[in-house]
DNA sequence: ATGGGACCTCCAGTAACTGGAGGTTCAAGG
DNA sequence: CCTTGAACCTCCAGTTACTGGAGGTCCCAT
């Protein structure tokens, strides 16, 4: 039985991001000692990773939450797990193919400052200058989702 | 003369995106017509776009702050906005291993949902299985990290 | 001159955390 | 057995990057 503490360094989760995870339902209330601290099993342990991984890649805690309810309940037809499953592989060749045209953008733009100074640095009018830009596809048409969120800072 | 309305709709940006933006210092105050409507001229267009475009290639304000920063001083030494690009460039080729490992599994997925119940479906394991992801790296403990922005969140 | 759409400000809410205050519990050392 | 201090508890406020609504004002085409 893993203490909080023993929790968060095994999955890298911060401790405030383990009780945010539970009060929203993503976990459920763990087992408590008398003295009401948290103990985990080897389950929970899983079930955290698999959250972690999942929005380390970008996903929404609601997306990963339709992924757990449908585990949660191993009776229902695969149909629906299969239907799942393809939608997140659809937005994850969505987002490869934006991420690769942005690491083409972003190397041209490194290999093009030479270290000058700002006036002749390709990094900032590359960025001002949309003409060659591969990602504005996803600018021009009123998609339903444009918060694409940000990517999040590693945590230390 | 653009109306925040018509500079919205040139840009891609909704309405209140752009007065956030004004809040926060990103774009200095434009004119205003007798009645208090704001009213934008070409460079204030190319400013939103600049950043706009930034923001969908995942820069957090922070950075693009720094970014108009340099680009208003174009006497400064162009290395810090290289550093930028390049802490964006990593950042984008972990997340297209990450996304290009979590594919894999989602096909595998795929292909092994024959039609049964969820239960053989493996969702939980695949994605909380580290084993064969290459995401793993980051998530040992590896503090790497010494970026701070200062929190400056004044208006003016 | 008027009507309705676009504009104004202010405020509250969203996702997904993060951190601090103030108090309790656990387990190792004396 | 008792102490001590690290780790835990709850509650709450703050963060980033927006988004939306209420209630009121302005602009301009007819």
């Amino acid at each position: 039985m893993l203490a909080i503490g023993q929790l968060s360094a095994e999955t890298g989760t911060k401790v405030p991001t383990i009780r945010y995870y539970e009060d929203i339902g993503l976990l459920p209330q763990p087992e408590r000692t008398a003295g009401n601290q948290r103990r985990y099993g080897k389950r929970q342990v899983d079930r955290l990773r698999f959250i972690r991984h999942c929005r380390d890649l970008g996903f929404p805690l609601s997306d990963i939450r339709a992924l757990l309810d449908l585990s949660d309940d191993p009776d229902r037809s695969c149909a629906s797990a299969d239907t799942i499953a393809r939608h997140q592989l659809r937005e994850v060749e969505r987002r490869l193919a934006s991420l690769a045209s942005l690491r083409q953008e972003l190397c041209r733009m490194i290999d093009q400052c030479a270290g000058g100074t700002v006036a002749d640095c390709h990094v900032i009018e590359s960025l001002a200058d949309h003409a060659h830009c591969i990602a504005d596809r996803h600018m021009t048409p009123a998609p339903m989702e444009q918060h694409v969120d940000p990517p999040r800072r590693d945590p230390a």
